[in-house]
DNA sequence: AGCACGCCGACT
DNA sequence: GTCGGCGTGCTC
């Protein structure tokens, strides 16, 4: 009897073997249903096998094989487990994140397959008409190719049944799906740089990554849907990956309007479970020619796949942050290499992670340095010196005076403060007591308008004192500014204007973010206040200036990142200033106008920015120039979780050129009444460094951990 | 991760 | 006498 290797979604880096009655090479990626303890669970046929694996163990029969989806091809599946060995997470919880929620439920899923009309002789049958019959030669010139029944009933009110009656006389054949053509693409004219770019992407034979680098307003997109154009007539498919922003909508509107003929699968968070698991068949299916989605799209099954684009590959949302902590910009890379085609990581300010591997030649360094928009110009950047200005209420006389000047000219203005909440900080200056989160290692933040301290890492939240709880005085005071501070301060100032705030606390209700750009939109706002929500994609054409203030604590943060993270926040808020028509401008107030992060953003020059910090990284030993791992634990006490870890690195295996440094508290130890801890890895080697990650977690699995929980993170963001 | 099995405290 | 607390161990 046959068996198959069954992976589960149990936190066990192991297959099960399972007795089958029948089985073939093609039940491989298939659903099963099989018995797994006193339980029932859906898993995937990794394997079909002769014997099981441990002859020791009595072996059940699976349940049920469920033919109600496509098997998962042997490319996905081996992509799966390459992500599972480099993450060490256990195979069968990473081909369960991969799958699309629906799938998990043992209720079978059915999608009908796309059925395409075509007429058998379009000569003939259109000799047939009367000639006064017009729309019916209309539906035979399209029929001259497969059509879907969607598109012959956009024909007319009575397509289908014409269409109908001329398959029950054979004039007109069924097909199963088939490539259309995807018909006159009309694309934008291209400047020098994206043409380059296209051909660039196009000419690579096979494999290729290619770092798209290009600011606001350079025409990534427009590279993009024509290099898409190019793998479409070619008969492939394109996979289009994004960040998880609100902003996905308005790009797959883009996409759709280009590639009207071409079948497009949306895969990101605003599609519901159902219809996800749908795109998801289409693609597997090789239906849906281009899949546009998120994080968890780059695993999506595509038979023909021709090239996979990675937009604003720097962005963090790219990395998940629990669970398997797979980065899908890496994924995407390791994917086209496997598949054997290009790979665009578009950016304007790409991850230094990137940008060094292009600067090594391992990826190929495309610029968009012009414009797409003849004559729009960059916006002008300027910056403040705040050290020993007279400040009123955190703004400087000159912003004051930028933005009363576009109020005179009935423009916007954006004030960029990444600092929701009245306060970051409560203070009593009479005992130098401090509102502090009692759960968190954190301040409690001040709102105060709704009269209450919150902290913004585990959601506490309690009234704000009247008085000081340590000394009794009266007199504490809110200390710092955030964006409703700074709100109320606008609006006391320009008592005329229409002031309005955006961030989390601002658009927690449904619908109220899209209110607030209509807003935007219709010229019904002088002043935004925001956050970095209004940092991205948004194209707001009133909007002449941009004010930039709280910036300079990414400068000297203890985050080796944050500078980066500052220079691509900057650069993107940056964006939102000046159209075509009205040239923008940008006031950074700062402590530091001579720093160079400023300097270099001020110059244009992301390369000089991205060459210092990678030198400062290579000194002080960081990636991308080594490469990292951390095991995080939590426990109830900072001492269980140390000691946790003190033992989890006596048994890492000792390997030539991987550090293993001592377990030291995380950065916020306390977080949500749980203490932090970790261990740090690492080293130059990438191999080396997988082997005895790999060696060490086998070890690990051996242990049991007690009441701890623990973590590993392979290309940690943060630390 | 679930879930069962197992061995000690306050209840109808 | 038993309901149930969560420690320990297993899942093809």
């Amino acid at each position: 009897m046959p068996f198959v290797r069954v992976a589960l979604d149990v936190p066990l880096d192991r297959l099960f073997d399972y007795a089958v009655e029948a089985v073939t090479a093609a039940d491989v990626g298939r659903r099963v249903v099989v018995p797994f303890g006193s339980r029932s669970l859906v898993g995937i046929v990794m394997a079909v096998a002769d014997a099981p694996e441990d002859a020791g163990v009595a072996i059940k029969p699976v349940d049920a094989i469920l033919e109600d989806m496509p098997a998962l091809p042997a490319d996905t599946l081996a992509l799966l487990r390459f992500c599972a060995d480099y993450y060490q997470h256990p195979i069968g919880q990473v081909v369960h994140t991969a799958l699309p929620s629906r799938f998990r439920d043992i209720a079978p899923f059915h999608v009908a397959e796309a059925l395409r009309y075509v007429a058998t002789d379009a000569a003939a049958l259109a000799a047939a008409i009367p000639a006064r019959a017009v729309m019916q030669h209309r539906l035979v010139a399209m029929l001259a190719v497969p059509r879907s029944e969607a598109e012959l009933r956009r024909v007319s009110g009575t397509a289908w049944k014409t269409v109908q009656a001329w398959m029950a006389d054979g004039s007109v054949a069924v097909t199963r799906h088939e490539a259309a053509p995807i018909g006159d693409i009309v694309g934008l004219t291209l400047n020098a740089d994206q043409t380059a770019a296209v051909q660039s992407i196009g000419s690579g034979k096979g494999f290729g990554a290619h770092l798209l680098q290009g600011i606001t307003g350079s025409g990534k997109t427009e590279v993009y849907l024509q290099a898409i154009a190019a793998v479409l007539a070619a008969g492939k498919q394109a996979l289009v990956l994004v960040p998880e922003i609100n902003l996905t909508p308005q790009l797959e509107g883009r996409f759709r309007s280009r590639f009207p003929m071409v079948e497009l699968a949306a895969l990101h968070s605003s599609v519901a479970d159902g219809e996800r698991a749908a795109a998801w068949v289409k693609a597997a299916r090789g239906e849906a020619r281009i899949v546009l989605g998120t994080r968890l799209a780059v695993f999506t099954p595509m038979p023909a796949l021709g090239l996979v684009i990675v937009d604003e590959e720097h962005d963090a949302s790219y990395k998940q942050q629990d669970g398997l902590r797979y980065s899908a910009r890496d994924m995407a890379v390791a994917r086209a290499k496997r598949a054997d085609v290009p790979v665009v990581l578009g950016s304007a300010t790409p991850s230094l992670e990137s940008w060094h591997n292009a600067a090594q030649g391992r990826y190929r360094h495309d610029y968009l340095r012009l414009r797409a928009t003849p004559g729009a110009k960059p916006p002008a950047w300027r910056l403040i010196g705040t050290r020993h200005a007279p400040m009123t209420d955190g703004l400087h006389p000159m912003t004051v005076g930028a933005i009363a000047e576009r109020l005179a000219r009935c423009e916007q203005t954006l004030i960029f403060l990444n600092r929701r909440g009245y306060a970051p900080v409560m203070h009593c200056s009479e005992c130098g007591w401090l509102a502090a989160c009692t759960r968190c290692s954190a301040r409690l933040t001040v709102h105060l308008r709704e009269g209450r301290l919150r902290c913004h890492h585990c959601g506490w939240e309690e009234r704000l004192p009247p008085r000081c709880p340590g000394c009794g005085n009266a007199d504490v005071k809110p200390v710092g500014q955030g964006t409703q501070r700074l709100e109320d301060v606008l609006a006391a100032r320009f008592p005329h204007a229409c002031v309005m705030r955006i961030d989390r606390d601002s658009t927690r209700r449904k619908g109220s973010f899209e209110a607030a750009l209509k807003a935007i939109h219709d010229g019904r706002v002088d002043i935004l206040v925001g956050t970095q929500m209004l940092a991205k994609g948004h194209d707001f054409p009133k909007l002449t200036l941009v004010v930039v203030t709280g910036a300079d604590s990414g400068l000297y943060s203890a985050d080796y990142r944050a500078a980066e993270r500052l220079f691509a926040q900057l650069a993107q808020v940056a964006g939102r200033a000046g159209r075509a028509e009205h040239p923008g401008e940008v006031l950074v107030q700062t402590d530091f106008p001579e720093h160079p992060l400023y300097q270099a953003l001020l110059a244009d020059d992301y390369d000089a920015f991205a060459q210092r910090e990678l030198d400062e990284r290579q000194l002080a030993g960081f990636p991308p120039i080594l490469h990292q791992a951390v095991l995080r634990a939590e426990a109830a006490k900072l001492e269980e979780a140390v000691t946790f870890l003190r033992k989890a690195s006596s048994l890492a295996p000792n390997v030539e050129g991987v550090t293993v440094w001592d377990p030291v508290p995380a950065t916020m130890t306390r977080l949500a009444n749980r203490e932090r801890a970790q261990v740090l890895v690492q080293s130059h080697s990438r191999p080396r460094l997988q082997s005895m990650l790999a060696a060490w977690m086998l070890a690990m699995r051996q242990e049991r951990a007690g009441k701890i929980r623990w973590s590993l993170d392979v290309d940690p963001l943060e630390l």
